[in-house]
DNA sequence: AGCATCGTTTGATAATTATCAAAAACAGGA
DNA sequence: TCCTGTTTTTGATAATTATCAAACGATGCT
């Protein structure tokens, strides 16, 4: 509870009657590894909030597969689009090792951000924070290559290296299984 | 003016008083096709909308030129990354055509995010939107090729290969102009 | 009309990455 | 420890895309 607030904080400061609201509407739950929070279809009603754990959201087609994030500890995870936009999710998130998540459900956020103005500040600076790290990846994607992203990934998110499986990175990374294996391996410099 | 508030009502309704507000806060200017508003390094201070004309983000190194966004009528710009940060721009925005723009500043939004709940709950929103696109963008980006995004964007946003330069436009692709080029030229079905 | 500039296309070749197939390495359970 | 299934690596080949170079086309200006 304390970790989330702490978290919260780097986005702004909130007001103890603020603090308390959100740590009534939060409900813990415990997932195994390899379950699905949430499967492609299914509508998004929550942010969660990882205690322990790592999960990856994952788009899933007939030819292949594609890991566009991870996430771990103090990290806060929903379906973006099926969340925002009440449409069934395109993508699923699954977990991939046993987990803690802490959840808020979108219609009590929705009445925090008409009680408090300053939750609905907070969202909207976490927001912009959320939208910067993607324009990053998408210029960084178009800019460097495979090895120069497997590089940088490896400086600055060990942590996804050392916990998620290789095809996953690579997919992750835009690059075929093979091929991350490769660069890894030193051959591709 | 009207346009903007219309504009403006896609993400969310305002008040009588939130539209004035903003009214008051808004300043036309006019520019040449070719200049800049905004050269990397320079702090971006507004965020615009555009009464008329065409503008294009892009990132320039020694190697080479991205083009990662195109913007017309009605569309808001800024460059995301310096407003939000206050830090220098690590990217140029540049007109394509000449322009009508109306601006406003940093500190003029954030008071009026301070006087009106409601302005701020509006840009919440539409940072939502803004991100969803992006990501939408970004999923494309790994799942279909150049063609099928070539084709995509020719039935989505036509107006995109009609007003900027091929290169341009094989930029915002990531892909090189020969290649689109003989992609348009349907070789490479 | 003629010239210069910019944008686009075409051709030949090289580099990068994917794909298919199989072997090797690793981890967990009996 | 041995077996089994999963993950990772390696090899050979094919497909995709980039790069370099040159030609073509359109536009605007004198």
């Amino acid at each position: 509870m304390n970790k989330i607030l702490a978290q919260l904080h780097q986005y702004a400061a909130l007001s103890t009657d603020a603090q308390e609201a959100i740590g009534q509407a939060l409900q813990k739950n415990h997932y195994a590894k390899n379950d699905f929070l949430l499967r492609k279809g299914q509508v998004c009603r929550h942010i969660y909030f990882i205690e322990k754990g790592a999960l990856r959201g994952f788009y899933h087609t007939e030819e292949k597969e594609i890991s566009h994030w991870f996430a771990f500890e103090n990290d806060f995870v929903t379906s973006f689009h099926s969340f925002i936009t009440g449409e069934p999710a395109v993508e699923n998130i699954q977990f991939l090792e046993g987990a803690v998540l802490w959840a808020i459900p979108k219609d009590t956020l929705h009445e925090l951000f008409d009680r408090f103005h300053e939750i609905e500040r907070l969202v909207r600076i976490a927001y912009e924070k959320y939208y910067l790290r993607l324009e990053e990846r998408f210029v960084n994607a178009q800019f460097k290559t495979a090895a120069e992203r497997y590089e940088e990934l490896l400086l600055t998110h060990p942590h996804i290296i050392n916990r998620v499986p290789l095809g996953q990175v690579a997919s992750y990374l835009g690059i075929s299984q093979e091929t991350l294996s490769r660069v890894r391996a030193g051959a591709m410099k």
